[in-house]
DNA sequence: TTTGTATTCAACGGATTAGTTGATCAACTG
DNA sequence: CAGTTGATCAACTAATCCGTTGAATACAAA
């Protein structure tokens, strides 16, 4: 049950996550604080239930975390996940365009890797 | 045809696009200079089509751009893409906890507005 | 204990997604 | 011209996702 830091199984959950426009916006809302589900899905015009199965998908993504208050359950905003976000987006960020190769040659003539040596099991990681 | 600035559909999309372990590799193997279909497709397991359908999600998403070199189509990373989602991230990363006052009282003693007087028009963006 | 509040669980339908294979298109090569 | 290479299109399947409604759970308040 405990999350396998070597897969990157969060990051495509967190990644995912983010792409929805409801779960943005509960992720906005929660960087002023706190709140708990009926205040967030107060804004949304569907269904409460839609809106925990929201929260439960940011949790699973690490991306928030819940405690506990009575009957209620306060959804906090976890900033490290949204760290390790633009921390893979800035390893790429920048992109090497080794523009003293034009695009031909890159395509015509591959720089010291003859076509039968392939080596692709160091392309990257994650 | 033309991306409409004002609505968040990119932002989900390039979210969502970067949600998934193949086209991160993608992302990442572009980073390092412009690519070819079969380039890309080389490293996975799946069919090519398959791979031609993750640029696509890529491109619909404003992450790659596409060029003409004969029947290659050469795909090229967006780092302006790349930017708007550290951007939408950095707005957020910093949680306003609002350490003054305990979680409890943030619950049970709403600051200054009461519960009839909702503005929920001004929630946040995107 | 009964009622109310806050939230989750369960089951379902419709839409989307990621993969497959087979066919097609476009451009270069002999 | 015919053949090959590089990539897309089309149709299909299996799985996943987003929303719904109805029922169940947990705690609080009367």
């Amino acid at each position: 049950m405990l999350p396998d830091p070597t897969s990157d199984d969060r990051l495509d959950r967190a990644f995912v996550a983010l792409g929805d426009p409801v779960r943005r916006r509960i992720v906005a809302r929660l960087s002023r604080g706190p709140a708990t589900v009926g205040d967030l899905a107060a804004p949304f015009a569907i269904s409460l239930q839609a809106v925990s199965k929201h929260i439960q998908v940011l949790e699973q993504a690490g991306l928030v975390t819940r405690t506990r208050d009575a009957q209620r359950r306060p959804v906090h905003l976890n900033p490290g996940a949204l760290e390790e976000l633009t921390a893979w987006i800035d390893r790429y960020r920048l992109v090497h365009e080794q523009s003293y190769r034009t695009l031909d040659a890159l395509l015509t003539d591959p720089p010291t890797a003859p076509p039968g040596a392939a080596e692709p099991s160091q392309e990257d990681r994650s």
